[in-house]
DNA sequence: TGACAAGTCTTACATTTGTACGATAATTGA
DNA sequence: TCAATTATCGTACAAATGTAAGACTTGTCA
């Protein structure tokens, strides 16, 4: 099944796909005491969105002991580029821009984080 | 209603709100003809999208002739903020970062959009 | 002025999503 | 070894989403 025509996450899964990732691999329990406090969810709820993303591709599991360990089952990167594309598509009709502008100005990066990304560009 | 609390656009109404922003004032056909011809989507269910953006407080209409006339009812870089925040909590767990790098060595990004983002930030 | 074209309004409906419970199975500490 | 704990597995279910058809209405052109 190639990930061209995988499935998208949805806003959930993509919470809690994030943590495994964070992880490197997790239990229901990991990811539970991973999500920040103010975020309540229980765990048979999380339980259910580590299954989608499973049934979606996006994970594998091991059993260990008596719980599931969950690992990643496709890139990051190539989840991530994918999802960002999609939504510069959708909220920006492809244009990248109004995005670092936004992001830019909201005070979110700095201009050290710039140098950095330029420095990134020019020396490939 | 205060916006902090709207409730979120889905992926398809997203791309239609952005339209009704870049065409600052829409019907149901000019939405049609504006979007890319490879999104095969039928008038009917742009109507039900326009619809439910109105029902959702993004958009309102006025009538012109026959047909409606929608025009957004929130300030796009309002809901664009909300979004991206959301965005970026849900799949960088915060951390605009990653998108900027991803952004950046993903051939999006000019050098020249950085630095344009540079100025911007050391001269507010 | 009346039929036609183009709209809107109402309704539909299968899927997906968010959220979770109950029944059952496996692990382990006493 | 067996009860307590801790998982999993199957199931549920209301709401949201993507997609659209049918009924009804209203400008508009001949």
């Amino acid at each position: 099944m190639s990930k061209e025509q995988m499935r998208a996450m949805s806003p959930a899964e993509t919470e809690i796909l994030r943590l495994v990732w964070q992880l490197e691999e997790a239990t229901v329990q990991g990811i539970c005491e991973a999500l920040p406090p103010e975020r309540k969810i229980a765990y048979k709820t999380v339980q259910t969105l580590l299954r989608r993303l499973e049934q979606k591709g996006y994970l594998q599991h091991k059993s260990e002991g008596k719980a599931h360990v969950f690992v990643p089952a496709v890139r990051r990167e190539q989840v991530v580029r994918r999802t960002v594309l999609d939504f510069v598509d959708r909220l920006f009709g492809g244009d990248p821009r109004p995005l670092m502008q936004f992001l830019a100005k909201d005070g979110h990066l700095e201009a050290k984080d710039l140098d950095e990304l330029k420095k990134l560009i020019d020396n490939p």
